[in-house]
DNA sequence: GAGTGGTCTAGACCACCTC
DNA sequence: AGGTGGTCTAGACCACTCT
């Protein structure tokens, strides 16, 4: 009954108990297999997994070692915001606040690698949990590459209406703590200045930008992971 | 040169042209291999990383279906504050500003599974950038677990004693935006009130807990993921 | 140059889940 | 009950990089 998870939970033990102290070489693939009795495979799924946690440091010809100032990789799950809310046992609704057809601020298009006088559509949104405030979103949306007919975004989430129509797409997250706009406050009841967790995103297709995303949190907001 | 990673490629083209629409099922490992010409363990890497990702969701018998709702798994990278500060080209150094033994308050007890009447040792620290306050550090270590003996924590940094000295450990992570109090505005020289990036970990052995740290990073802090 | 991890193969058995 | 993904094996070749 030795599967791969055996092996990493032993190799885990090992490195805990001390037995292959941080920054120590650990034996190679090979003496592992035949010490576990298993194939190299199994013992190099065990090795890349601990890999890509950060506990180990893998190289070719250099051998696997014990991370000496582990780099902790955290996964976090980004879920869509209606199943976050809908998670908590709340019910989710959204008021489309604001749409238009504009030039996006100068930051924003840069960061999208599109020059001066391009336009984009402008959505900008209250989303709510249990009818309070949950969190304020501004969207950029490259229209030129949306499938058409576009639908009516005060009946259907950006979001989803996205998710659902455009391919799947790559991007990048942030998070950072601002202090709430004169704007933010209004729309989330909250003490101008008040802190804010903001998440940014920006999602691609294979060429083009599509969106960019930024979603302000009211107080109390966390993201959580499990390492 | 068919390897898993084009095979990953391949099915993410497909997805993306919609040729596999979200939610949709696709073919079977065995069906994939057959056409790619590769082995199905090969098929498997790819498929089972796309995956862990989620753009696929796969279930014995029901087979891989393209996600509907993809809940995005992004990978964070926790580094040690120093290396943080050094990747960015600055020099880390820290100064102790509190260190007792005491009672932790009730809330820090009961998420680490403490009873009252237990101490801890407490830590309060401010480290630098090149001189300038870059993150204010609440930390508290169960000292009883501790190998002796323990070490001047004024001259070495808690953190990286703690990963060069104790075993490796497990834990979890959160982020959330707070405003800074009156003496976290004090020691970080900003405003109070001004939104704060924190970060918040507690970390275990197999069986206690070790340390709860609480970082609160000044206002520019942000923490990014490639997806 | 040589040793190490990265990957692939072809086949097999199993656990699980839908039918 | 049967089909699907999850995993393991034994062997092989390759890429990288340290010496």
């Amino acid at each position: 009954m030795t599967g791969w998870e055996d092996i990493r939970a032993e190799v885990l033990r090992r490195i805990r108990a001390r037995d292959w102290p941080p920054g120590g070489m650990i034996p190679t693939e090979e003496d592992l297999a035949v010490e576990f009795g298993v194939a190299r495979a199994t013992v190099n799924r065990a090795l890349r997994d601990l890999a890509t946690s950060g506990v180990l440091e893998r190289r070719r010809k250099a051998g696997t070692r014990v991370a000496a100032l582990p780099v902790r990789k955290a996964t976090l799950d980004i879920p869509v915001i209606r199943l976050e809310i809908e998670a908590r046992g709340q019910s989710h609704s959204f008021q489309v606040l604001k749409q238009s057809f504009m030039e996006p601020p100068v930051p924003i298009a840069s960061r999208l690698g599109l020059g001066p006088g391009f336009k984009l559509l402008y959505l900008e949104t209250l989303h709510l949990a249990d009818g309070k405030p949950f969190a304020h979103e501004v969207r950029w949306l490259n229209s030129e590459i949306l499938p058409r007919p576009l639908p009516d975004f005060h009946a259907l989430s950006a979001n989803e209406w996205l998710v659902a129509h455009v391919a799947y797409v790559s991007g990048d997250i942030a998070f950072s703590a601002e202090g709430a706009s004169p704007r933010e406050a209004a729309v989330l009841g909250v003490a101008p200045g008040a802190a804010l967790f903001v998440t940014e995103r920006m999602t691609w297709t294979a060429e083009s930008p599509i969106t960019f995303v930024r979603l302000a949190h009211g107080p109390g907001y966390r993201v959580q992971t499990l390492v």
